[in-house]
RNA sequence: CGGGGCGUAGCACAGCCUGGUAGUGCGCUCGCUUUGGGAGCGAGAGGUCGCAAGUUCGAAUCUUGCCGCCCCGACCA
């Protein structure tokens, strides 16, 4: 992608509203745009973000089984009457009427309409375990949204549901997608720590929320010193008992947020209990009939008799993922993308455009590394070479190539690492080998 | 929902107290000079001063009402 063609409304000065460094950043880097308290836009540079963030996490869904579906924002109220929530929700939940007056709803979550959806079809034992999972928009009508896109009103959420006979496979269910969530985050380049949660109004008795670490999150966590180290499990399929013993090995170890941590009876040794802060990105709940008994969402059994299904419900803020990642990414000069979810995989600098042979090298550059399949911005603007070392700095391409008049005529190419700030001066099979293997 | 703050050009702001022809910096356009970390000079474009009513000869400025946005707290993916 040319810049010269791309739409990337960057801001060299800070937009005042914006008070943390993911929303300023964002901001800056024209990822969004607000269009109203807790509600964006997406704009290019943003929205392919989000989109390789939901694509991450689909597929870690559906290697874990789950299946997806598409279900839509606006509901019919008699649903969440069934349930009992409609009046429980209270005022983040925004009601709307449609012409025939009828109360429908901008759901802020699933559970009732995807209940509807099992008890519809789903009558026999032998079609579960099922997990249908969906990637939808959200709507929760917070009384003081902040942060951008990190507490938006309308947001980006992946959402799982689990059915099972009994408990015992909904726990199966709930450690798949534990497990699934560990490899999902580590995916996208975070650290993330599970917790205990509070079940809350949902209900329930198992539930872990998973928070990842960023030295300007929203919330202090406490966890012992060697959760960090378990290593991420890698295997395709684990059975009900593998999966029980890696929930089990991350489990064991003390983590637990500000509002659960007893610092006077913290069975952890001092020298041993790391206090960080962290963002909530992911919660994953085993709730067991409370949707399913009101529904009357039961199958047949192997005896032939119906049992209520035990149910779970498993998150995943996709947008908010977004301004998490840059929390715990970046430096003074802007994003630093891990490169599974970054927009673009290399961001070249043609620092003198116009100039024949500064054009004619960027350009060969540029169609060899798209021909070996790299994803490119290329900066063939007119700017000034400070102007777009700091726009590059900004938007945090992992990888930055820069073709100037100083090193054209040796055929030479700067490339540099955004992390590290490594910078080498190679020629271009070099550079090439090094980006694009 | 309690408390506080702010709405003036695309962005950040000054002007308001003490009413009298709307300004600065960045960005944008054109020209010249520059050219390896957000350039210099010159010339331009761009604003019903959030909206409405009121006071006044005259309102960005004073009064009242409304709307929007931000921050702190309680609450949440």
């Amino acid at each position: 992608m040319r810049l010269s063609r791309f739409f990337l409304p960057t801001l060299k000065e800070d937009p005042k509203e914006a008070q943390i460094v993911s929303h300023r950043l964002m901001l800056r880097a024209g990822m969004i745009q607000q269009s109203s308290a807790g509600i964006y836009s997406w704009l290019p540079l943003g929205y392919r973000v989000l989109k390789k963030i939901e694509q991450i996490v689909r597929e870690e869904q559906n290697k874990a089984g789950a299946l997806e579906i598409l279900m839509p924002t606006i509901q019919p109220a008699d649903l969440w009457r069934e349930s009992g929530r409609y009046d429980d929700y209270g005022k983040e939940m925004l009601r709307i009427t449609d012409r025939h007056e009828r109360d429908m709803l901008y759901g802020p979550t699933n559970e009732e309409q995807v209940t509807d959806i099992f008890r519809s079809h789903v009558k026999s034992y032998k079609d579960l375990p099922l997990n249908l999972y969906h990637i939808q928009w959200k709507f929760r009508d917070e009384v003081r949204p902040r942060f951008g896109i990190m507490r938006g009103r309308e947001f980006l959420m992946k959402d799982a549901y689990s059915f099972d006979l009994d408990y015992e496979g909904a726990k199966t269910a709930y450690n798949n997608m534990f497990v699934a969530y560990l490899k999902t985050f580590d995916r996208l380049g975070l650290k993330a720590i599970p917790l205990r949660a509070d079940t809350g109004p949902i209900g329930g008795d198992l539930s872990h929320e998973f928070v990842v670490l960023a030295d300007t999150g929203e919330s202090e966590v406490f966890y012992h010193k060697d959760l960090l180290s378990l290593a991420t499990p890698e295997k395709a399929d684990y059975s009900s008992d593998e999966l029980q013993e890696i929930v089990d090995m991350w489990t064991d170890y003390y983590a637990a947020a500000d509002d659960m941590h007893d610092a006077e009876n913290c069975p952890v040794a001092e020298g041993d209990l790391v206090s960080r802060r962290g963002i909530e990105v992911g919660h994953i709940f085993h709730f067991s009939d409370k949707y399913s008994k009101p529904f009357g969402a039961s199958v047949a059994g192997p005896d032939g008799k119906d049992s209520i299904v035990s149910m779970g419900s498993y998150g995943i803020g996709v947008s908010r993922l977004v301004g998490g990642i840059i929390e715990a990414s970046h430096d003074d000069d802007g994003i630093i993308w891990p490169d599974s979810v970054a927009p673009f995989d290399i961001g070249l600098i043609n620092l003198k455009s116009g100039d024949e042979a500064c054009d004619a090298a960027c350009d060969e550059f540029y169609g060899k590394l798209t021909a070996a399949g790299a994803d490119v911005l290329y900066d063939d603007t007119s700017g000034r070479a400070g102007e777009k070392f700091a726009k590059m700095d900004l938007i945090g391409l992992p990888w930055q190539a820069t073709i100037g008049p100083r090193g054209v005529k040796s055929g030479m190419v700067e490339v540099k690492n955004r992390r590290s700030g490594e910078k080498q001066e190679l020629d271009m099979d070099a550079a090439l080998k090094l980006l694009v293997g």
